[in-house]
RNA sequence: UCCCGGAUAGCUCAAUGGUAGAGCACGCGGCUGUUAACCGCGGGGUUCAAGGUUCGAGUCCUUGUCCGGGAGCCA
């Protein structure tokens, strides 16, 4: 259908001009007196265009009582608005009611609804001016990473959802496969006879495509992967999911420092990105949401992260002058308090944290010299915590198949990363975000599963 | 998974152990330019489930289910 969107009817379309739209009916004012304002959502944006109904449309009588929820296409003229709060309005020449909906059923209400109950209806809570503007900043950050990357010579490579890496160290798998979980087939010692299964061996969802764009990597320079991501974690809180979008870019030749001002760059694109593009989605969240959104981004992309080492991390959280619930000291991970503290109490902007003990982090993390500590790092933000984890990874031969045995890993399962290292390695490094994180911390929405359309967690595989 | 809190009308929430209410939504009526329109009237309840205490339970107790917050795991 050849139509204009409502974002260009209300912000660049001239007076005067013919046009048609489509959309979803928002409200209808009516008037005894002989018209009727209806206010049409169509997605493109924020903002509900006015149409003005003349009692002289031949269905008007149905038009004037149409439900909230409705869709309609709308013939008519762009004329400036007599009334206030809107540029321009359409003075309707033709509205075809292309499907009701039920009023008395609709859960969609011009009022205010919890995110629990919106969450309960996800097929329809696209029809909110939240969650209209959450999956339209969804699209502009995906969009913006895609963009980062492609102007800085990055290839986009895809890495597996399936893998047969059954640990990676990064959590819990969810198994794949197609054997008949009541009759499973057993092998001669009575345990699984994966021979029978689809891949002959056993399967699982992805939890990161890193250990392929490292290979990727050592081909094409520059790479980055950007895809769904699993996690069969039992976890419970605003942070996390079971499925997941996560960005890995990975890039040979580059040490942890060079990792850490990609990283910086990469985000402050991002944030940059939104702020340009999405100005009124922004102070709509900066409005109902979170009053700090756009004074915390702005400030983000006018300054620098802050850099520390974990040991200078465990100096400031062993010298503050609080109690914690969880006493740093040197050799355990930050917990949650310490992250928060660094963040929005000490330096009160994104923190990176770099050169982590090696003994809390995975075998592909780099050895420094020292021998104590790994070239980690761990981008930390106010409010949500870590939103990237990256490292140098390990590109000595000897050193990496060493750490892999004191992990308990057998080297020779892992025989093609371990490949790399002998034929032309070299240093490399590479980070994950998460984007659903991203999206939380650019509009402030507090819970993660009102970031993703169909949100995945333990008991929720709804829509 | 652990700790804490919650579940009452379609939604958001009230209700000293003593007749279950309001706002919004919905229906009807009114209103000649409205802006989450406004004004009047009306319908609407297995108080999450199952037990228990009590003359009497939405309210107290037990168990379960689900939801939220915090923690852990992490992106």
């Amino acid at each position: 259908m050849n139509r204009t969107t409502v974002q260009d009817a209300v912000t660049k379309c001239p007076p005067g001009e013919e046009l048609t739209l489509a959309g979803w009916v928002r409200t209808v004012r009516a008037s005894k007196g002989g018209f009727s304002f209806l206010a049409l959502n169509d997605g493109s944006c924020l903002a509900n265009i006015q149409i003005v109904a003349d009692g002289k449309l031949s269905n008007y009588d149905a038009i004037a009582k149409l439900p909230t929820g409705s869709s309609v296409v709308v013939r008519g003229q762009l004329v400036a608005s007599q009334g206030k709060g809107q540029r321009v309005e359409v003075q309707a020449g033709q509205i075809d009611i292309v499907g009701l909906a039920d009023a008395e059923k609709f859960p969609i209400q011009q009022k205010h609804h919890s995110m629990e109950f919106l969450r309960t209806v996800a097929h329809l809570r696209g029809r909110t001016n939240t969650f209209g503007a959450v999956w339209r900043i969804r699209s502009a950050v995906s969009w913006a990473i895609h963009e980062f990357f492609q102007k800085n010579g990055f290839v986009y490579t895809h890495t597996p959802i399936i893998t047969a890496s059954d640990c990676e160290g990064a959590g819990e798998l969810f198994r794949v496969s197609t054997l008949d979980l009541l009759n499973l087939p057993r092998d001669e010692k009575g345990g699984l006879d994966f021979d029978k299964d689809f891949f002959a061996r056993a399967t699982y969802l992805t939890v990161s495509g890193q250990l392929e764009a490292e290979t990727l990597a050592c081909a094409l320079g520059k790479v980055y992967t950007f895809g769904p991501t699993f996690r069969a974690e039992n976890s419970n809180t605003p942070r996390h999911l079971a499925e997941f979008w996560m960005v890995e870019p990975e890039v040979a030749f580059n040490d942890l420092r060079d990792n850490a001002d990609l990283a910086e760059a990469f985000l402050k694109h991002i944030f940059r990105h939104v702020l340009e593009h999405c100005r009124a989605d922004m102070e709509f969240f900066n409005e109902r949401i979170d009053n700090t959104v756009i004074a915390t981004l702005e400030g983000i992309v006018a300054s620098d992260f802050e850099r520390l080492t974990y040991t200078q991390a465990m100096e400031i959280l062993t010298k503050a002058d609080k109690t914690w619930e969880f006493p740093p000291a040197w050799g355990r991970d930050l917990q949650t308090e310490h992250e928060r503290f660094l963040t929005e109490q000490t330096f009160k902007k994104p923190v990176i944290v770099t050169d982590y003990p090696s003994t809390i982090k995975p075998f592909y993390m780099r050895l420094s010299d020292d021998g104590k500590t790994v070239a980690a790092m761990d981008v930390l933000v106010p409010k949500i915590g870590e939103i990237i984890g990256g490292s140098q990874r390990e590109e000595r031969l000897d050193v990496l198949e060493r750490r892999m045995r004191q992990s308990n890993l057998d080297p020779a399962n892992y025989w093609w990363y371990v490949d790399l290292r002998r034929y032309g390695s070299v240093p490399h490094a590479g980070f994950g975000l998460g984007l659903e994180r991203t999206v939380q911390f650019v509009t402030g929405m507090a819970n993660i599963r009102d970031v993703i359309p169909f949100p995945r967690t333990p008991r929720l595989a709804e829509f």
